[in-house]
DNA sequence: GATGTACTACGGTGGCTCTCGTACGAACAG
DNA sequence: CTGTTCGTACGAGAGCCACCGTAGTACATC
C-alpha cells in the first residue's frame, strides 16, 4: 500500500534535458555501449533480463538507469518485467548522425579487434 | 642530470591503440569537449596556453593528457610552448563521421540552449 | 495466501577523476 | 647568469562511479 497511483511510470528527460555530454558519458562505459548495440540490433523493446551481462542485477539496474537519465532509453512496466528501447528517433532529432556513428564505430572497432586478435592455431 | 636524450617527444597510441569507450569519455567532459571544439575551428595547431579555460594549469594539462591518451589530439613541443593539433584524418578512419557528429551534436546543443536561455530582462 | 520472477533500494567498498597547490624542468630574453 | 614563461610531476583531497550483497516491492500464477 505504498500508494494509490503507484508510479509505475518511470521519469525520462524530455528532448530539451538531454544533455550531450551524459549520452556520451552513458555510452563511453563498455557495457551500457553493448545494451545500446543490442538495442539498436531489433525494433523490439527488450526487458532487463534478456541481457547476459557480466554483472549483478543490481549493476545492471544501475547501467539501465544511467542510460534512461541521460535520455538514450525509454523504459516502461511490462507486467514483471521493464521493457526497454532505444529513443532513437528523439536523439537523431537532437544530436543528427551522433547514435549511428557511434554504433556504427563500435562495429568497426568489434570488426578490428577481431581481425588482429590471435588467428593463433 | 635527468638524462641526456630527455624525451621531447610524447607518446601516442597508434591508430590500433585507439579505443572507441576511450575517445568518448574523453570528450564527455565539457572543457575536453570545448578544447576539442576549438580545435576543430582551425586548421592550425594550437598552444596550451591558448586556451582559457575556468581551471587551473595544472588541470589543463591532465585535460589535455587525457585527450592525448585517448588518441583524440596529438601534442608536440614547440620551444616552451606545446601545441595540439586534432587527429581528425586518423579518428576518420577509424570511425568514420563519428567527430564531425560529435561535434555537430555539440554546435547544435549551444544552439539550442543559446535559444532557450531566458530573453528575460 | 503462497511461491516465484523481475527488478529496485540501500548500504558499502575500491578505484578512478577532477580539482588544486606547490615545486620543479626546459626554453628563451635580457 | 637571471629572470620569465610555459608546461610537468607530485601529492592530496573531494566526489563520483562501477560493483557487489542483501533486503524488499510489484506482478503473475497457482
Amino acid at each position: 500500500m505504498t500508494d494509490t497511483a503507484t508510479t509505475r511510470t518511470l521519469a525520462h528527460p524530455g528532448p530539451a534535458e538531454i544533455r550531450l555530454e551524459a549520452v556520451l558519458h552513458a555510452l563511453s562505459d563498455p557495457i551500457r555501449l553493448s545494451i545500446v548495440r543490442d538495442l539498436a540490433a531489433t525494433p523490439d523493446e527488450l526487458a532487463c533480463s534478456y541481457f547476459d551481462l557480466p554483472v549483478t542485477k543490481s549493476t545492471t539496474t544501475h547501467h539501465f538507469r544511467v542510460l534512461r537519465e541521460a535520455g538514450v532509453v525509454r523504459q516502461t512496466y511490462r507486467g514483471t518485467a521493464k521493457m526497454n528501447g532505444l529513443r532513437g528517433a528523439e536523439l537523431e532529432g537532437l544530436f543528427p548522425g551522433l547514435l549511428d556513428s557511434v554504433l556504427a564505430a563500435a562495429a568497426a572497432e568489434e570488426a578490428r579487434r577481431a581481425g588482429r586478435k590471435v588467428p593463433a592455431k
